[in-house]
RNA sequence: GGGAGUAUAGCUCAGCUGGUUCAGAGCAUCUGCCUUACAAGCAGAGGGUCCGCGGUUCGAACCCGUGUACUCCCACCA
């Protein structure tokens, strides 16, 4: 029955079986008597596009995913998106823009509706995508960050910190990003180190002729919201100044010339001008010393009214502008570059520009107490291990989280505001009829009018959804069976770019709303680079393709080279090439399965007895490597365990054992023999299941007929590994290393692999221990292509481990040639022998070291003694 | 400025408890094979100052110190 293609093609396998797993249900999960086991998706952008660091990351979801549903636990993988709010705001008012459409024109209902239209079009095809790569998420728990259940608990959330004075508005400095106009949080500002020019501007002291100080900046526009100049108390350059009054060039403002200690002497000039509302020390400046704000930007980055120069003008333009303007006037002493740090926005990657204004902020020295402390003392691990010292500097040093965006897109602020005699009053609340409630109470002014107030007009933080999503995918606040069988979860799996705006940040919500952790493990991963090490971009545009690589490669292999190629934590240089070995694997896995097919089982036929050994061998190697998967696991080092699994399959499976038990050409097997074929084969579809589910979820159909819902997918793996006899594969690993003698002979003496070679029988018979057992040395001969012949030792001699072996060769041996070779053989073992004889004539080592290390040392000498014998031997004979 | 990490073959990296997994794997290169499951395959070969120096130890790629180089995180000086 040839009718398999010599060639794995996975496109209709692919969508076939996860059909059939939709169909059976087995992504679903529903609390029962089992043990759970379940993962929450770290939601990806509702607008995003599947993209390696998409394919890392879920793939080792799913891996773990499917192993604990094979070992018999209830596994639930939440999938889910988030409402993204910078991002896709920033996506929509693109595509409005390019409908002719602006944001301002519109009311924020308005463009409210545009928003999820857009979502309801194009949100969740990242999640389409994840089904591609295989993904078993329980699908009909598929939650959004902007949902009824997950917006209910954010704004309660809210409410409730508040109440528990954990949560205040107010006028700080913050990140503000003038494109998408919006403060950020400090999380989402990164900062990278940038080429400036660092200008030097003389200001006149008042009341002389020309008398100057001259400040350095690398932000002359910002000059004209200058409020004072600073110089270090004890800089005796400037001492005489102290008091007196500059003039701001061209606006010609008086500003004090005030002494401080913040003025870092050596830069620059050693003065600095000072401008409150435009730098978060010079804010801190100007609240020491009481100095006027006046802020000279609009919030998109153009020059305000206050400016007085250059209104309207960007601040980029502003400055160079500013920069003319005062060299005109001569005021430019000077300039130099600069290599600082700029501080950028994650998302529209413009400057963030510092700005005085009034936010909600979360006190977060409230909240960490209990976070750190279960990180630090194990209640939660982290992989790797070295990632706590991160996270444990960044949770002692802790910052307020600025939490409302000036955005319409995410969760609006359930703040009303009333003004009454100056003052506003903040009614946090759920409706606005509760607000009004509690403002009519509070002010006692029982007739006062919803219109009366003022609903704040921002929205949240994504991340203060995002903190809650362990719980909120639950729905942790109502459905109490579902969040107590699934919370909490078992482990997350996510980058570590995020351990701040998220891991961090979720530990805490689990402990201030349930007092619980929110997982068990966090594994994090690396980041996803290019072979240049760059990060993958849509800029550098050197991100591949996700969903062409499975189409290249087939799901499994994209998969395994991925997987291969990712230890916790470490970077992964992506490489097509790796999703080739992937593919190349799923070809060899199909080949094995085109062999078994192929033959034909004549049940009179008695088991050979190097089968018999051959099945022996397999199942203890299996069990080894079950053994060590098990570790693997265990320590989340999977890119070992499917390494293993892979050369596992490769080496033993195919190369030996298929090879030992594959019956003679033309010949059927034995029933015994394909029966254990079959069992081995589906024994490595069920390990390697969870790295490549569709090939395994083919194969295991194509072994044998199987009822409905025998599937590999919920096929249970043993609760222990089975038993591994030592001796078997000792005996094996001789066996293959005579092998291997062979084919080397053979390459020496350029024979075809067909070409049968006869082995001889030596006379030293106690030495050829495979010879007397008449399994091991069927085995030999069968794949080393190789009869035995009893004769007397001749022929080219060979060594494999301590023995020496003969070959009877049909050819002309090279004498010369072999003499060379077992004399710089015999000179490389009498030095061998020489120096382990040292060492174990070193007292101290015989005393020191264990027994078992000595006993090995004895091992080594008396098999290097044994070697130099045979080869003085062989080199006598052929003399 | 504070912290973390890395350095092993041309490339990417394993090497877990210091000792026969001890110098490895895959890729790349080269050589020979269309051998009856697989050329997406098979059989081989070359390739190393385990970053430098010092120390501990009977014994160091591994532990300690130190130097150098690189990477990243945090804070942030105009």
């Amino acid at each position: 029955m040839e009718e398999l293609s010599k060639r794995y093609s996975p496109g209709d396998i692919e969508d076939k079986w996860y059909a059939h797993w939709m169909l059976g249900g087995y992504f679903h999960s529903e609390p029962d008597e089992r043990e759970a086991y379940s993962v929450v998706i770290p939601p990806p952008n509702v607008t995003g596009q599947l993209h390696m660091g998409h394919i890392l990351n879920n793939t080792i979801q799913d891996t773990l995913i499917r192993r604990a549903r094979q070992e018999g636990k209830n596994a639930c993988w939440v999938p889910g998106t988030d409402h993204a709010s910078i991002a896709t705001e920033a996506k929509v008012v693109n595509l409005l823009r390019e409908k002719g459409i602006r944001k301002s024109d519109l009311t924020r209902e308005e463009f409210l509706k545009y928003a999820w239209e857009w979502k309801e079009k194009y949100g969740g095809i990242i999640l389409h995508q994840l089904k591609k790569l295989g993904a078993s998420c329980d699908w009909e728990r598929t939650a959004f960050t902007m949902d009824e259940v997950r917006s209910e608990a954010v704004i309660d959330v809210f409410i409730d910190l508040f109440n528990k004075g954990k949560l205040y508005r107010g006028k700080r400095m913050v990140n503000w990003d003038p494109s998408a106009q919006t403060v950020l949080s400090n999380e989402e500002v990164l900062y990278e180190q940038e080429k400036a020019t660092l200008y030097k501007v003389r200001y006149q002291i008042e009341g002389t002729e020309d008398e100057w100080i001259t400040v350095a900046t690398t932000r002359p526009e910002t000059i004209l919201g200058d409020t004072a100049v600073a110089v270090h108390p004890d800089d005796g350059r400037y001492k005489h100044l102290h008091g007196k009054r500059a003039i701001v060039p061209l606006i010609n403002r008086k500003v004090p010339i005030i002494a401080d200690a913040y003025v870092d002497r050596e830069f620059g000039t050693g003065a600095l001008k000072v401008t409150p509302a435009h730098d978060v020390n010079d804010y801190e400046i100007g609240l020491r010393h009481n100095l006027d704000v006046v802020d000279v930007l609009n919030p998109d980055g153009s020059m305000s009214a206050a400016a007085i120069m250059f209104v309207g003008l960007d601040r980029d333009k502003a400055r160079l502008e500013m920069y003319k303007a005062l060299s005109v006037e001569g005021h430019i002493v000077g300039t130099e570059d600069l290599i600082h740090n700029v501080g950028r926005s994650e998302r529209t990657r413009v400057v963030v520009e510092p700005r005085l204004s009034l936010q909600w902020f979360v006190d977060m020295k409230q909240i960490a107490g209990p976070a750190l402390d279960a990180v630090m003392n194990g209640e939660i691990d982290f992989y790797p291990e070295n990632l706590k010292n991160t996270y444990r500097h960044w949770m002692e040093n802790i910052r307020d989280w600025c939490i409302s965006r000036q955005l319409w897109w995410g969760h609006q602020i359930p703040a009303w505001y009333l003004m009454q005699d100056d003052e506003e009053l903040v009614f946090v609340a759920k409706t606005e009829e509760e607000a009004l409630e509690s403002a009519r109470q509070q002010t006692g002014r029982s007739d006062l009018q919803a219109s009366a107030l003022r609903r704040d007009e921002d929205v949240l933080d994504t991340w203060f959804s995002s903190w809650l999503w362990p719980i909120s995918v639950f729905d942790g606040w109502k459905n109490e069976k579902e969040f107590n069988y699934y919370y909490p979860t078992s482990v997350l799996v996510t980058g570590w770019d995020i351990i701040f705006l998220w891991v961090a940040r979720m530990i805490m919500a689990g402990y201030e709303w349930k007092e619980q952790k929110p997982f068990q493990d966090v594994y994090f991963t690396g980041m996803v680079r290019d072979k240049l090490r760059r990060k993958m971009s849509k800029q550098l545009g050197n991100s591949p393709d996700a969903l062409e690589l499975i189409e290249q490669f087939g799901a499994d292999g994209v998969r395994y080279g991925v997987m291969a190629s990712a230890p916790a934590g470490g970077d992964i240089l992506f490489d097509d090439k790796l999703c080739e070995l992937g593919r190349n694997f799923c070809n060899k896995i199909w080949n094995a399965l085109r062999l078994i097919k192929s033959w034909n089982v004549d049940p009179s036929i008695e088991q050979e007895e190097g089968r018999k050994l051959g099945i022996r061998w397999i199942r203890s190697r299996m069990n080894v490597i079950d053994a060590e998967l098990r570790q693997q696991y265990a320590q989340f080092r999977l890119s070992e365990g499917v390494t293993a699994l892979y050369s596992f399959v490769w080496d033993d499976f195919c190369s030996t054992f298929l090879e030992i038990i594959k019956p003679t050409y033309g010949e059927a097997s034995d029933a015994e023999s394909y029966e254990a074929a079959l069992q081995v084969f589906e024994e490595i579809c069920k390990l390697l299941h969870p790295f490549m589910p569709f090939i395994t979820e083919e194969i295991w159909h194509q072994l044998r007929a199987r009822i409905g819902g025998d599937d590999c997918i919920v096929a249970r793996i043993a609760e222990k590994p089975g038993e591994v006899d030592e001796d078997v594969i000792k005996t094996l690993e001789h066996i293959l290393t005579v092998k291997s003698a062979v084919l080397e002979l053979r390459n020496q003496y350029q024979l075809s692999p067909k070409e049968t070679i006869v082995l001889i029988h030596p006379s030293e018979e106690e030495l050829i221990s495979l010879w007397n057992k008449p399994a091991a040395k069927s085995i030999l001969l069968k794949l080393s292509n190789a009869t035995a012949d009893e004769g007397e030792s001749s022929g080219v001699s060979f060594l494999a481990g301590k023995y020496q072996y003969y070959a009877a060769l049909h050819i002309e041996i090279d004498r010369e040639a072999e003499l060379k070779r077992m004399n710089e053989e015999l000179v490389y073992y009498e030095g061998f022998v020489i120096s382990v004889d040292k060492k174990l004539s070193n007292e101290k080592f015989v005393a020191n070291a264990s027994p078992e290390v000595v006993e090995k040392e004895r091992q080594k000498k008396a098999d290097g003694e044994s070697k130099i014998e045979q080869l003085k031997r062989s080199i006598e004979q052929l003399n």
